[in-house]
DNA sequence: TTGAATTTTCAGTAATTCCTGAACACCCTG
DNA sequence: CAGGGTGTTCAGGAATTACTGAAAATTCAA
């Protein structure tokens, strides 16, 4: 690997990681070349860099295909496919939060979703049923949010992100202003004795 | 498994899904078991159930007890251990959280620190260098975000994530308002002709 | 249509991870 | 402090996953 120092430790790293995020090592440095590289890089490259055998590289870039981390494009006069990652990370972030939820939370949901619909069995899963319940809501109030969070537009998104726990207080105060209107507390007198 | 059917259903699947959140198949189906049960479990019941060897049982306990989901407890009059998951499902997501979290990004946000503090080979690099920028910087938003949502009590949390999308319009508004007070965009006329 | 350039497939091997049984360690209780 | 009950460790076999090289398929220019 005859890259700069900096770019070898995060593919490196990258490669390591993989195993944590659910693909493994030679995906992972793929994945981190192609990121820091300035411009798309085409597999015999890739081999070049990372000294991986022709067909793990390609079996690598299918992969990163399927979770849309890469997009193919053609240079003019090269015949072969170059792969790049999109420039603004934003973007990534959005797509592997989209990926994940896809194959990590759907599925759950949708058994949860079908377990809950069965008749139940007489008592016996009362207590496993229930529990079962508050997941299901639980998660779909996450994945719920995750849609809402998604349909903003990036300035939207950071602008929460910044803001972080200081929302709270944004809540605090409608529900404040909802209690006084439902009756559920009482107006604050302008002097009580 | 001689279990209700909705019960084994569930524990199968996450038996099945173990691989994609980074857990093998036999933990992923004891959690399920103890996250199900009305009652604590010790290990010789979990071995009753699933079938598994008891030295895989006892490993799987130690791992989900370094992933804080499972507690030991012991009953009255009885020497053996026994496990629980929390009651409160938002609980468990919060703990979950904080150890992918732990696990996935803070060894990357760390990474990213250390070669973007060291000194630029001459030249060579940029690119490369602004791009880890762009990630650091993203991902430090995010867990910061991440850190303050830790810090709000249950309900708040909930409030938020019911309120979605809806909150950009809090921001909008408060957008405006910074606007008009800093000048950048005008007040709005009565009327404009 | 040919054939060179490029990519994909796949059978086989290497590497890793999972799981077990047996041995060991650590209690507690009597 | 002996001995049964309980939990842990670990070497090794089983199962899974990762990777390779060779061959097949595809694409495209001539």
């Amino acid at each position: 690997m005859d890259l700069p120092p900096a770019t070898t430790a995060f593919v490196l790293h990258f490669g390591e990681m993989g195993s944590r995020w659910g693909i493994n090592r030679t995906v992972g440095q793929i994945y981190a070349l192609l990121f820091l590289s300035a411009r798309p890089l085409n597999a015999d490259e890739i081999v070049a860099q990372l000294g991986f055998s022709r067909s793990n590289v390609s079996m690598g870039l299918k992969e990163l295909e399927t979770w849309r981390l890469v997009k193919l494009q053609h240079l003019p006069n090269d015949r072969r496919e170059h792969f790049s990652t999109p420039d603004d990370v934003w973007q990534i972030v959005r797509i592997l939060a989209d990926e994940r939820r896809k194959r990590e939370i759907d599925p759950t949901l949708s058994l949860l979703r079908d377990v809950l619909m069965q008749k139940p069995a007489p008592e016996a899963d009362r207590h496993a049923r229930a529990r079962m319940g508050s997941l299901h809501e639980v998660i779909s109030l996450l994945t719920g949010w995750m849609d809402d969070v998604q349909k903003l537009p990036d300035e939207r998104l950071i602008g929460l992100l910044k803001l972080g726990g200081r929302v709270a207080r944004v809540l605090e105060t409608t529900d404040r202003l909802q209690d006084i209107v439902t009756g559920k507390r009482r107006r604050p007198a302008i002097k009580e004795g």
